[in-house]
DNA sequence: TTGTAGGCGTTATCAC
DNA sequence: GTGATAACGCCTACAA
């Protein structure tokens, strides 16, 4: 029944336990050849395997990482994560996900939570609206890495891309295209990342000398948006572009076109900010603004394991360029 | 820094440790009420928050169980895990997700792993080659679950699909439908669910009185088939209908098709055991045979709860069904 | 080289 | 109602 401890497999061997644990932490420098012998016999013959807690509690260190994802919706939210996965596994870490669900409230119990689990380190994809929360993590020097999204006014590691950027060329393509009826769709302007993309379109609007028509911006929750595209393509004059914000938005409007019978790159054309699985697979004329998933992942993890690791470094943020495909 | 310790908020409680800690676990049944508050009033100073590698240790019970996925590349696993999470963040537990990647050494490693960090219970997506090891943790009592594929020869709970009966009723649905020539790709048959469509391909084939064909069943990695494909399509009679094995193989067989500009639907009809993401969004004529992931993981988690709680159950297995669509 | 003792932060068991 | 005290299983000086 697991209950093999370090005091058996001492007692099996007929040393002391001390030496079973510089065994097991492969300090057999000074340690005789036939102790070294006795002890692994008496491992095996027992079954022994050690205990993590135990060792966790006096060392303070558990090996364990948190991420808390602000929307597991997100497909992005799982490729970055599955990249932070591989870069723990490759480094004696292993991860706790978590999704916040977009609630900060959440969020916070999640952090108390796997702080009071006494993970080494955390990373974040911010709600944004824990901010004292953050800052005091922070100024503990407790391990913290914001991905996705950035937390303003906050000298912290984070790893985001260039949204603004991103999609002011995005709407530029379509105005190269011919197109002056340019609509954007986008969840409520709560993070920073929704922001960035508006400004980029509005950006782009104002220099192409287009007007920036509010009845062509649609900002409202996944639930409603499907009416608020009724509206927008019941205009006398509707847009023939359309910007989606993120992923979730992009199926919702393709469920809308659907119904409406109305044909992606003919009746309207499409630009989607984030990759979807298999987009390749559904061959219709729809651009994606890919983020770079793998490397943001890899990245986020590498600022957390030196944080853990006391690499010193000053916080920085990193910033990844999408790719329009 | 984090160094706030029980014996901290007694001492500024004027109180003894074992009275905060009776406080903690809501046992104030005989307690003063002014203690309470000044308990509630110290933690509150302190900033204290609880150690839980301590309680663990103590309690022998860390709230966290283990989730060992056989292949994360497979759709399904993620979706799976994923049902399983939510079925954790409702029942306090939190899940450590690992990734065998097909490899039983791997997977061997994981499992030691875990246990060595006190996870109160594993559910594995089985490589099925590690057998001794799994039925050594089911005799110790340790709590098991395991999902997709069957390990033969032990009586332990697990959720698995009528992989047989859904790809028997899949081809004679092609042969309903006219087909005479179909074909079956499959990774090597090493594991239960992959076996279980063959048998199901041959069986609805017999019955059909069609002859089953070595040279329609490829049987190969998915480095390798494509090359197997091209071999396939290149026979004098090649096939109307092909059967993916599953996800990735679908994935492959499509690429091949697009190369080689066949149309699905048209110069060749598919069925895949497996769905994928936003299936929907591609409008090609393609038949996916959908697993009930969620009710699958919900059931194994349950499954796996229930046994952590010495709820005594005889160990079953847990067949769903699959819906073609 | 190996053993002894104390401590990591909690919880559980009793006395008080 | 509250408080010593002994575990939990391991690590780490330091002593032998």
């Amino acid at each position: 029944m697991e209950k093999v401890t370090m005091a058996d497999v001492a007692r099996e061997a007929g040393v002391s336990k001390s030496t079973v644990s510089q065994f097991l932490n492969k300090r057999y420098e000074y340690m005789g050849e036939k102790t070294k012998l006795k002890i692994e016999a008496a491992i095996e013959r027992l079954g022994y395997q050690p205990n993590f807690i135990a060792r966790s509690l006096k060392q303070k260190r558990t090996s364990m990482v948190g991420i808390i994802v602000a929307n597991i919706m997100h497909y992005l939210s799982t490729e970055i994560s599955r990249a932070i996965e591989d870069f723990c596994q490759d480094h004696d870490l292993h991860a706790i996900v978590c999704n916040a669900d977009d609630d900060p409230e959440k969020e916070k119990r999640y952090i108390e939570m796997l702080r009071a689990k006494q993970v080494d380190g955390l990373i974040i994809f911010p709600t944004e609206l824990n901010t004292e929360l953050y800052a005091g993590m922070i100024k503990e020097g407790y391990p913290v890495v914001f991905v996705d999204r950035k937390v303003e006014m906050l000298d912290a590691f984070s790893v985001v891309t260039d949204n603004r950027e991103s999609t002011y060329k995005a709407i530029q393509s379509f105005i190269a295209n011919g197109h002056r009826h340019i609509a954007f769709a986008v969840q409520p302007l709560i993070v920073s990342t929704r922001k960035e993309r508006l400004e980029g379109y509005k950006n782009a609007m104002v220099e192409a000398g287009l007007p920036i028509r509010p009845e062509f911006i649609i900002e409202s929750s996944i639930g409603e948006m499907k009416r608020k595209l009724e509206e927008l393509f019941s205009l006398e004059d509707p847009p023939t572009a359309l910007f989606a914000g993120n992923d979730r938005v992009f199926l919702t409007v393709v469920e809308f076109l659907k119904g409406k019978g109305l044909k992606i790159g003919q009746d309207v054309d499409l630009i989607v900010f984030d990759n979807i699985p298999f987009a390749n697979l559904m061959d219709k004329p729809i651009s994606f603004i890919m983020q770079p998933a793998t490397e943001m992942g890899m990245k986020a993890a590498e600022l957390l394991f030196d944080q853990i690791n006391k690499v010193e470094k000053e916080p920085q943020k990193f910033i990844f360029p999408s790719e329009m495909v």
